[in-house]
This record gives structure tokens, sequence and C-alpha cells, in this order.
RNA sequence: GGACGGGUGGGUGAGUGGCUAAAACCAGCAGACUGUAAAUCUGCCGCUCCUUGCGGGCUACGAAGGUUCGAAUCCUUCCCCGUCCA
């Protein structure tokens, strides 16, 4: 560990700047790489994120990629799991209170997260932490203690609550202590350089004052810009449903790559793919010239992300699905499998929700009625149809655009 | 503690006693168009039953009660939120 041969600073700060939204200060974190040199210790890097939900998505990536570089680099990455902050909720970005999650919750979360994100990082060189560890112990005096070090003015700076205040909506006291109780985990940890979203920006730098004023050289901040969603528009988040998980199946994840606008591909390609700065901009001009097209080069993209999570072999198996059932309009090579006890005929609604195809026979009906369901690729007019199950036999169901179930009547 | 304003479907937000399963917009879904999308156009968009009909039943406008033939709309109590005052 003591032997690092570090690169020079020039050569590491272009790799790490690569993508990065902005540096703050810029200049010290070019000191910090440089006493780093000299002194043969590597920099203290950290992430922290709140295990908010159980599966982590492509937004998230954008900045442990980034934690991966500072690894790459022969940098200490610490992944930070904010077991105890995800139990006040951050308030960024957040138009309203957000309820607390339960200690039980969080834990599970933890756990699935970590599995998760070795995917990127490399698990033997990551020191892993929880908040918990330190804010779980505080006594209200230490608490009292660190949120006198802050202003109530510099607090309401802050954009989203300065908004709710203006908009007459509620802001919990809790929350006006996330940036504190999360910058004691900067102070905790000693760190020199904090990564995170664009958005987390304002709570970084309120860690890095607080580190201040506990006697500690203030870190960097390290900021990556926010991956947009499917839909376009709005940052990738599970509660809008414009995300795409990592953990899903390749079909899944690369038919939800294939829906973005094509301009946004370009920031996927920079943000979610290991390609350099160069290779995007000849790739973009391609694409300009007409020599490639949009969708060959948003396949690309697919096939990459989903390789780059499950394996190559799989990103490819996944482009030749999506060819077969989206641009061929043919069945899948392979659809999930329902098996189906022989029995007395069953309707087609009640047969889509029990499937889990639908969430009701209204919407089963409507769906029908709109020609969007399909028995063996023939269009279902009938919303009263009935299906035979009185013998053995198999079928594949369509229902809407994407969903495939073939049904095994045994 | 007081005064005032407010809580409507996934979201924003109209609606002040029947014509309201609740305008409009957004999101979502399906179909058409395409190059997968996006954009655009059309339709759908609480649940359920069947004889699938401008059909029947049930549930829904913070909660619980009440008035009424009839309530998102009126009354009472409670809960929650905001603003101002103390």
């Amino acid at each position: 560990m003591t032997q690092h041969k570090f690169r020079p600073v020039e050569e590491q700060l272009e790799y790490l700047k690569k993508g990065a939204a902005e540096v703050i200060p810029e200049e010290e974190l070019k000191q910090k790489l440089e006493s780093s040199v000299k002194t043969g210790e590597p920099l203290r890097v950290y992430l922290g994120v709140d295990p908010t939900a159980p599966d982590i998505h492509l937004g998230h990536t954008v900045v442990l990629r980034k934690l991966k570089h500072f690894q790459d680099m022969g940098h200490t990455a610490i992944f930070l799991v904010g077991d105890f902050s995800a139990m006040i909720g951050d308030p960024t970005g957040q138009s309203e209170t957000r309820p607390p999650l339960s200690h039980e919750q969080v834990e599970v979360n933890a756990k699935t997260y970590l599995a998760q994100v070795y995917k990127i990082l490399d698990s033997k060189k990551t020191e892993v932490r929880y908040n918990s560890e330190w804010l779980g112990k505080m006594s209200s005096y230490e608490v009292v203690r660190l949120c006198g070090h802050y202003r109530l003015a510099r607090m309401l700076e802050r954009e989203d609550f300065r908004s709710r205040l203006e908009n007459s909506l509620p802001i919990a006291v809790h929350e006006l202590l996330y940036p504190l109780l999360t910058a004691y985990d900067a102070v905790m940890l000693k760190s020199d350089v904090e990564l995170g979203a664009t958005e987390q920006k304002f709570n970084i730098l309120v860690h890095r004052e607080i580190q201040r004023e506990y006697g500690l050289s203030p870190q960097v901040v390290f900021t990556m810009p926010i991956l947009v969603g499917l839909d376009g528009q709005r940052k990738m988040s599970k509660s809008l449903g414009n995300y795409v998980g990592i953990t899903e199946p390749p079909a899944e994840m690369f038919g939800k790559m294939m829906s973005i606008p094509d301009e946004l591909m370009w920031s996927y390609y920079e943000l979610v793919t290991d390609r350099t700065p160069l290779g995007i901009a000849e790739l973009k001009k391609e694409v300009e010239e007409g020599k490639l097209h949009p969708m060959d080069a948003k396949m690309r993209l697919a096939e990459e992300v989903v390789g780059g999570f499950q394996g190559a072999e799989a990103g490819r198996k996944a482009a030749e699905n999506f060819q077969r059932v989206f641009r061929e309009r043919r069945a899948p090579e392979e659809a999930p499998v329902e098996k189906l006890p022989v029995g007395p005929p069953k309707k087609l609604t009640a047969l889509l929700v029990e499937l889990k195809l639908v969430a009701s026979k209204s919407e089963a009906e409507r769906l029908i009625k709109q020609r969007g369901v399909e028995i063996n690729e023939a269009c279902v007019e009938d919303a009263r149809k009935e299906i035979d199950l009185s013998k053995p036999r198999e079928f594949l169901l369509r229902a809407g655009k994407k969903k495939f179930v073939r049904v095994v009547v045994e």
C-alpha cells in the first residue's frame, strides 16, 4: 500500500476531470494531488449514498464511475452508505418532505446496494463505511454543537428550501439537519474529495465548511452532471419511473435505453460509458454526416451499457432480440414462460390480470378494445374472449408493446 | 395561544347541493405514423358484473359523524398544512 506509483498530476487531472460538472476549487484538487504524489499518500475520496431504494439505476452509476476513476488513479475510494441519513431523508430537490424510511428498509436496501456497486468499483480496494457508525452514537449535545456551526440564513439560501418557503409549502425542521449531519460524515472520514451529483453541490459545500469548523483541511467538491431520465426531461429517478435499473433483465434494459430521445444519447455516451470524449465526438460526427444511422448509434450505446453490467454476451443477445421484436415485429426468442393447469375455460381479461400483464380487468378490457392484445401474433378483437384450457397447449400472449408471455397449459 | 386561508383522482388544479367517476393540463397506456424513440394525430385513462349497453353495482374529493329525496359542495368534531399576530 505504501508503494503507490502515482501518475503525474497533469495526467491524473485530465483523467479525473472527464465529464465532471464542477470541481470546487480546482486549484485545491491540483494541490492535493501534488502533495499526494510527493508523500505517496493516496487521497481519500468519498461518495455518500442513501439507500432509499433497493436498486441502483444508471443515474447513480455516473458518480460511481467517477469514484472508480479515482480508484483507477490509486486513490482511496470510500463508499459511504448513508444508512442513518436515509432515515432523515435528503431534502435536495424535494418539493415536499419525504416520509422517513424505517430502519429495516434501510438495512435491506443497503445490502442489495453494495452488491450492485461492486459491478463498477473494485471490491477489494473499496473502503465501505456506514454513517450510522458515528451518527447513531452522537449525543444530543454533540448534535447541538454541530448545529451551532451553521446559520439559518445560509441554510435557506438553497433553492429547494427557498422555493418551498415562497410557495408556502412545509419544511420540516429535521430537513435542515440533513446537510449538517452528513457534514459530520466528512469530518469523520477526513476526506480530501467528496463526489456527488450537481444537485448535491449545496450539501457538499456545507460539508466543506463544517470540516473547516472542525479544524480539518476542507475537502474538494467534485460534482458530476445529472443523468436525464428516459423521458428526456427530468432527472433519472425511480419515483418518476424514468430509470434503467442495473440489475434489470438485459432485454428490459436494452428496450429502455432505446426509448430515450436521440439527442439524449450523447449525454449517455459521455456519462455511462467508458468512451473517451474524442471517441464520442467522432461518433456524433458520423451520425451528423449521415454515415451512421442514429438508431444504430443508439443500439450500440444500449448494447455497451447492457454489456457492461450483464456481460458482453447478454448485451449482444439483447440487441438481437430488440432487432427481432421491434424492428421486425416478431415474437421474442425467449419470452417468460407461465404454466397453467388444465381446467375450465377462462376469460382472457381474467387471464391477463392473473399473469400480471395488466393491473385490473377493466384495464385488460380496455387494452383489448384498443387492439393491444395478441395471441400467437394475431390481434384479439373480442373483449369477452374465453381461453380454452381443456387440454395441454401452448401459446404466445402479447399485451401492449413490450409484454410477452409464453403460456403453457399442462 | 389567537385570527385568517387551505387539504379534490399519479401530479398541477377547476368545481360551492342534483346535469360530477368529478373540467383543463401533465404524466401513463393503446393505436396510427416512423428508424427503436422523440414529435405529431386518434382514443383510453377508479374498481367490478354481465345480456358489452350513451348498461347495472360498488368505491372516491383529509378523517369521523350529521342535515337532505340527493353532498366534493351545507353543519359539527377531529387531524394536517400555510400566512399573519403573540
